[in-house]
DNA sequence: AAGTGGTCTAGACCACCGG
DNA sequence: CGGTGGTCTAGACCACTTC
């Protein structure tokens, strides 16, 4: 018999349905527009609903489905650009950035933060929570861990909690001089609370972002904010809102 | 009857059990350990195994666990730092980075590289493909799109393809006076060569870096690289190789 | 050959959203 | 209320690694 070298790797079904349907949203879908639901769409191409639901699985991670209980799967629209990376740094809460304060707690923080922050077992810091909205979606909400330390003069007369006390707190860190900071990008899935936030249901793709800002030969202030994966595109460098398509093609709603 | 308020919003038991799982992990195992095969994971917890995997796959997503077809899942070594935005913009192929060249082709870019580059739709491009390592694991491909334009000097003595080549490519771009360069990260899925390349199967989630580079005023090059996602934590900034641990306690094996 | 994780099935029920 | 996506089950077979 003559060689039969092809398919001797036979391509998994789901992988070769997230292909069809790839091409199908390219060439036959409008951002926005909606898909037949699960138990049509398996039965249109034969394979259990399970299955289908692989292939969606891994094109919403790409960011090319948006798929909301109780409502049904849509096709996305591009990844936006999200700005993380300023040229200049700057500290949180700075003229301009585009971080909304919700609320500020004293506590100690998390052991991974003590791990980052260097300092002391106990040392209390504040806790500031912020959201992010872009295009009117949240996209992410961050955690920032100050140390009293970093604002000994913060004001007693300053409101006791809530968004008024979180400004009062970045206000008093601006007055450091900021050496510098870094981040760092990694892949994780949202905590309840995040989720809640980001309009996700729990254990969803996130992109951490853990920013560290130095002053006075330390550790300031610690950041670690969590970006929907599927809809955010993270931007370092010049290029803030600049346009990359997966497809060029692809028309608007 | 007393209202019962509690329990009114069950968690899901894959979200519980991954919760169970991670405390065991930093309780119980160390670094590179090998759990119970699934079959016995779910049995024990009295689950059906595909409820085990759904928790499983989340903690790989995290970086906790390695799974491995025929072999067996481990606990995950913490995630290495890789830096990415280094403070100073360089040419790829610059001495002293931290990427070996495999290969080069001319070709013409897919569209949504077109797309980046902004150039004519049919322009040739050099196809550089190079591979990054650290700590003896591959943690990277990358493929680099450079314009015919942007190395017009490149002789025609030199290798025709393969690494030789590729390095020929880099060595005429360092000519060039870099302007700037950008980039952005956003969540992937490998295409087939890349996870082969990564030592992963087709789909697993990987950090896309697409980075601009800029020089006589227009897009001299484009690079996009694949990182794995379950391994890697990507840094920009002055902190290159600092240790964040999730787990402060986890002990080394 | 034995054991692992990866794929796939055909069902069931639940949580959520909209009219 | 009906329809959607989300969770869960109990099985089966396949691809791969190791011995």
């Amino acid at each position: 018999m003559g060689t039969q070298q092809l398919e001797s790797v036979p391509e998994p079904k789901y992988w070769h349905l997230k292909t069809v349907l790839s091409e199908a949203l390219d060439s036959d879908f409008t951002v926005g527009e909606i898909l037949p639901n699960e138990r049509d769409l398996a039965a249109r191409f034969g394979v259990a609903r399970a299955t289908l639901r692989q292939a969606l699985e891994q094109l919403e991670l790409e960011g090319r489905l948006q798929r909301r209980r109780g409502v049904g799967t849509t096709v996305a629209p591009p990844r936006v650009g999200v700005a993380v990376g300023a040229e200049q740094h700057v500290w949180p809460g700075a003229v301009g950035d585009a971080w909304q304060p919700a609320d500020c707690t004293p506590a100690v923080p998390p052991a991974a933060v003590v791990g980052i922050l260097e300092s002391g077992d106990d040392e209390q810091v504040h806790t500031v929570r912020r959201s992010r909205v872009t295009h009117g979606q949240p996209v992410a909400a961050e955690l920032l861990y100050i140390p009293t330390s970093s604002v000994p003069d913060l004001s007693a007369i300053d409101a006791p909690s809530g968004p008024a006390r979180a400004r009062a707190v970045l206000r008093e860190l601006q007055r450091l001089d900021l050496d510098g900071q870094d981040s760092a990008v990694e892949l994780g899935s949202a905590r309840a609370d995040d989720a809640r936030e980001l309009d996700r249901l729990p254990g969803a793709p996130v992109l951490v972002v853990t920013t560290r800002f130095f002053a006075e030969g330390r550790t300031a202030a610690v950041s670690i904010a969590t970006y929907r994966a599927d809809t955010c595109r993270l931007t370092f460098g010049d290029s803030g809102g600049v346009e990359i398509h997966h497809d060029p093609e692809r028309k608007a709603s």
